[in-house]
DNA sequence: ACGCATAGATTAATCGTTTAATCATTGCGT
DNA sequence: ACGCAATGATTAAACGATTAATCTATGCGT
């Protein structure tokens, strides 16, 4: 036997109430034509009686659950609360409740982690992909966070423009050397921050780029990155690619005495959590993501009510790279070997 | 008129395959009495044709969703990925999807969180309440995560054993005072790390408290903590109760030129990401965020099951504190003021 | 041969909402 | 007085899955 319902719905409301439900319907989503007073008595009585929709009548008839899901490849990622956030409330503001999807671990979790939210009947879909995955459409609206360089890619920060913010910056501190420190050659996003750095230099700047996880296959996991040896080698200024990397740069120079900002700079991309709270508090650029959010989030909705929810179609924005800001902080400072002006 | 349906439905196949819907239900949820050969067909064929249930439709007739709620105070907390994910994982593994909702900022838009996830149709939700909050029982079943001093937790790591791991640690390294670093005096949490710190000492040991939002109304945001000063007053060990503010501890005395772990330790609590990476990696006690979100996961899970989803219960569970792991690395050593063995 | 149990299928009702189509009443212009 | 339009309500048919109840053979024991 199917359970037994308890809480109040359309029918209940409109027999207690001696009309029909469709009056009741109407009533209450002031779509047909009601008397004034009624739709009041109507309006009052629900509320008194608590009624709340079911979502699933709702969903079955209009075929439409006001669902979208946000599928991360790691929400342990750092960056996580800030983008789920600002997803969050773009999709609550629309109107719409977000299912989150973690791909950990492999790609076929990602496409496990996709289809478990085609099956909870998702409208459209947030995904921030895998490394070097190609969203093959799923069927439904998508709409890729990654970096514009990313083929598919809906909608992101401008890292590269991001990069060229450190470059400038660091360029009118009077920086001539910089290393740029980075974690993984794979990532579309850390190699576009990376090009935008080296865009930037200007005439008699050079760089050159240390990545984490080659370093580590060779020398085992947390090994020293070894920056001391690089500011005898003369590198003023260290452009880390991530917060995080930035923060194993800025902890490792001054475990080795190294002052920071007066002999070296340390920069980072993200602002995360603990940026501001570390002393020297970090420069950084920083992501909009309530913007970046705002259009993915949009563009989706669009989408979906121009074409349905059943075609499976990469969404594109209008404008698919937001710009970054740079955080100027503690951490960086005019450099030590500058010329004097 | 309702949008044309194009995907594949219980209909579609039993009429493709001269069978009644029944029967096709029957078979792809193997309920019924359906015949091998027959059921064997039916998969296949309800396979090629891609065929995805309607979570609509079920969860009309059955009354279940299949989704829990999780409420978060404040999604940018660096805590939560890891909560997060753990949630994602357990509830995936019984089955049920998870529906996130942000109460940044007020209390009030924690109670409205709730009410969409109660409006989506959530069968249950795991509330990691705001500080100071009592959740005034919601329309369905909840499971509260906080700490076990609060009323009506469900399942929290063992916040004050984690304190006393922390005392233990610091006592064999000979420490004899101990300033703990706290953020905010109104959390229950960091109240219990505290409180089990103080809980652990030894004889011939003492502690002070630093309450960081204190200082920070006197002397304004990012203000130093004038641990230099404290290291003078002969602390040998700073205890922070999470290692957001562990971290800047390290980053003050490293700046400030004070060796750690040498001159003095710091510890922290929640082993987030950034503390393997740090130079010294930060000594600290983890929470089994997987233990207690199985748990939290579980216990709401069956008294869904057997209480319904209708009713406003606070779950409990067998087990409401799990031990937390002290996870020693290099941010902590010997006291330089040791006595000598 | 008759009754009965059982396997294997179908029928039909139901969950709660939306909405096109229909019906009844009233007012109004000519 | 008649037709027409507008208003305010009702009727009824979906949406897709589940499931209790029913029906139809078939096999088997006596």
């Amino acid at each position: 036997m199917p359970p037994a319902r308890s809480g109040p719905n359309l029918s209940r409301i409109a027999t207690s109430l001696g009309v029909s439900v469709a009056t009741v319907s109407n009533a209450l989503s002031g779509k047909g034509r009601v008397s004034e007073q009624l739709a009041e008595r109507i309006k009052e009585h629900a509320a008194s009686l608590g009624y709340v929709p079911s979502q699933a009548g709702r969903a079955l008839r209009t075929g439409r659950s006001g669902v979208l899901g946000l599928v991360l490849p790691d929400i342990a990622n750092p960056l996580f609360p800030k983008l789920a956030q600002a997803i969050e409330f773009a999709a609550t503001t629309a109107g719409y409740g977000v299912l989150i999807a973690d791909s950990r671990g492999s790609v076929g979790a990602q496409t496990e982690a996709i289809n478990r939210l085609i099956e909870r009947g998702v409208e459209g879909m947030v995904i921030v992909p895998r490394r070097g995955t190609r969203i093959s459409a799923a069927s439904c609206p998508v709409a890729v966070i990654d970096t514009a360089s990313t083929p598919g890619n809906t909608v992101a920060a401008d890292h590269i423009q991001g990069g060229r913010a450190i470059a400038d910056h660091l360029a009118e501190l009077g920086h001539k050397r910089i290393l740029i420190i980075g974690n993984n050659p794979g990532s579309n996003v850390q190699n576009d921050r990376a090009g935008g750095i080296r865009s930037g230099l200007r005439a008699g700047m050079s760089s050159a780029t240390l990545w984490i996880e080659r370093l580590e296959r060779d020398r085992g996991d947390g090994c020293p990155l070894g920056l001391k040896e690089k500011v005898k080698e003369g590198f003023t200024a260290f452009a880390a690619l991530s917060d995080l990397q930035a923060l194993r740069a800025l902890t490792e120079l001054q475990r080795d005495g190294i002052d920071v900002p007066a002999t070296a700079s340390v920069t980072g991309f993200d602002d995360l959590i603990w940026s501001p709270v570390v002393t020297p508090a970090l420069t950084t650029v920083a992501m909009d993501m309530g913007t970046i959010a705002t259009i993915a989030i949009s563009s989706l909705v669009r989408t979906i009510q121009t074409m349905g929810s059943r075609e499976g179609i990469l969404v594109t924005a209008d404008a698919d790279r937001v710009p970054m800001r740079l955080i100027a902080r503690q951490s960086s400072g005019p450099s030590a070997l500058a010329d004097p002006l």
